[in-house]
DNA sequence: GATCGTTTGAAACGGTCGTTTGACTGGAAG
DNA sequence: CTTCCAGTCAAACGACCGTTTCAAACGATC
C-alpha cells in the first residue's frame, strides 16, 4: 500500500466507477464491475460509500462541484467586464466551458464529459437529487442572466428555449459516435474548442431569435 | 380468448414494455415486471420475440416505422409544395411533428414521445442497431434537405448543428419535469403544438444563424 | 508488547435477472 | 376419435445483483 495516498482505495473506487457510468450508464454498471476495474475489494464501496446510491452520489458530486463552481465563477468576471449586462454568449460560454473543457483538465479524457450527459438522462432516484442538490444555485444565478441577455424575447419562451438549450448541450457531452457517423467523419468530435464555439453559436442564436407574433394588446406582427 | 384480436398477448407485451421502457428505460425494467403489467405469462416474452433484445427491437421498431414513414411523407410533401426548396422550417417542422404529435393519436397518451427519446440515450447495442436500421433513410433524406435550407452555412457546420438539434429535440421528448421545474409551473410541457412551434422556431435560428468569421484559404485559427 | 479503532479480505446471504423446460390447453385437420 | 400444433402455464435453471458478516491486517496510542 503506498503511503503516498490514504484514500487511494476511495478514489480508486471513485475513478473506475466514474469511468463505468460514462461508458454504459448507471443501471447497466454493478459494483463488482466497478472494485474488479478498481482493483479493490468488493466490500470496500459499502464501507466507504455505505451504498451503491452513496456511490452514485458521491461521483456525481465530486465533478459537479467543479463545475458549477467555475461556472458561476465565469459568469461574475464576464458580468463585472461587461458592467452586469453580459452577452447572451458571454452567457452561455460560462456555462459551457466547464463541462465541456472538463476532460482536458483531466487525464481520464472525455469521461467526464460524458459522465455529465448522464446527468440528463438517467431516470435515477438518486440522480434526481443530486440535480437539485447541485443545481439550485446554477439555476438561480444562470436562469435571469439569460432572460436579461435576450431582452426582446418573452421570459417564458425564454425558459423553452433553455430547455432546448440543455438538451443540445446533454447530447454533445453525451455522444460523440453519432456525428461521427451523420457527419460521414467530417466532423472531429474530439475538437473541444471547436465544439464550444460551434455549440454558444447555435445556442445564441436560438436563444435570441425573434420572438414569435406579438400577443399584446397591440401585436405588431413582422 | 376473444376472437377480436388473436394477437391480443403481443401486443399487450408490446405496450407493456412500451410504457416500462419509456418510464424507467430499459437496463431498469425487468421482463418479470413487463409480462406482470400485460397480465401475460413470462414464457410469452420468449415465444413471441425470442429474447428480450428481440422484444425490445421490436417495441421500437413499431413506434420508428410509423414515425420515420411521416417524417419522409411529410419532406416530400413540403419539397413538392416549395418546388424543391423547402424553407429551414419547413424541413424542420416535417421532422419534429410526427414524433412529438404521436402521442395525441395513440390513446398511450407521451408514452411513445418518452420512449422515442430513450433512443437517443441508452447506450444498449441493440438500440444501436435498431438505431442504423430506422434511421438510414430518414438520414439520407433530411441531412441534404437541411444542408440546402441553409446555403450561407458551410456543410460540416451544418453537420455540427443537426447533431446539437437532435439534443434538443430528444430533451424534448424525454424530459417533461425539468421544464416545469425551471419554469416554476408557467411552461406547460403537454401543450403540444406549443412544444413544436417553439422548438422549430429555435432549431431554425440556431441551424441558420451566420456562420463564423470566414476562414477561406488562410485559416485565422492558431 | 498489548490494545484500540480503522481498513481490507474472502465468503456467503437472499433476491432478481434472462432464459429454458416440459406439461397442459384448445381447436383445426386427418 | 385421433393427431397435431400453436399457444399458455408453472416451475425451475444458472448467473449475477446489492448487501452483510466476520475474521484478519493495519498503524497509532498507551
Amino acid at each position: 500500500m503506498p503511503p503516498t495516498d490514504p484514500h487511494a482505495t476511495k478514489t480508486g473506487i471513485l475513478d473506475a466507477a466514474e469511468r463505468l457510468f460514462a461508458d454504459r450508464g448507471i443501471a447497466a454498471t454493478s459494483l463488482r464491475a466497478v472494485t474488479s476495474a478498481a482493483g479493490v475489494n468488493l466490500a470496500a464501496v459499502h464501507y466507504h460509500f455505505g451504498s451503491k446510491d452513496g456511490l452514485v452520489q458521491a461521483v456525481f458530486s465530486r465533478r459537479l462541484e467543479a463545475v458549477n463552481g467555475e461556472r458561476l465563477r465565469l459568469l461574475d468576471a464576464c458580468e463585472e467586464a461587461g458592467g452586469g449586462a453580459p452577452t447572451i454568449e458571454d452567457v452561455l460560454h460560462a456555462f459551457v466551458v466547464p463541462v465541456l473543457r472538463m476532460g482536458l483538465t483531466l487525464e481520464s479524457g472525455d469521461v467526464a464529459k460524458r459522465l455529465f450527459g448522464r446527468l440528463h438522462v438517467e431516470p435515477s432516484q438518486v440522480i434526481e437529487r443530486v440535480m437539485s442538490e447541485q443545481f439550485g444555485a446554477v439555476a438561480r444565478r444562470f436562469i435571469p442572466a439569460i432572460v436579461r441577455a435576450v431582452p426582446d424575447v418573452p421570459e417564458e419562451e425564454v425558459l423553452w428555449r433553455i430547455h432546448f438549450a440543455i438538451g443540445a448541450m446533454a447530447q454533445t457531452c453525451l455522444d460523440t459516435h453519432r456525428l461521427q457517423m451523420i457527419s460521414g467523419g467530417r466532423c472531429d468530435p474530439s475538437d473541444v474548442d471547436g465544439a464550444i464555439e460551434r455549440l454558444v453559436r447555435f445556442l445564441a442564436a436560438g436563444l435570441s431569435a425573434a420572438a414569435p407574433a406579438a400577443q399584446p394588446a397591440d401585436g405588431g406582427r413582422q
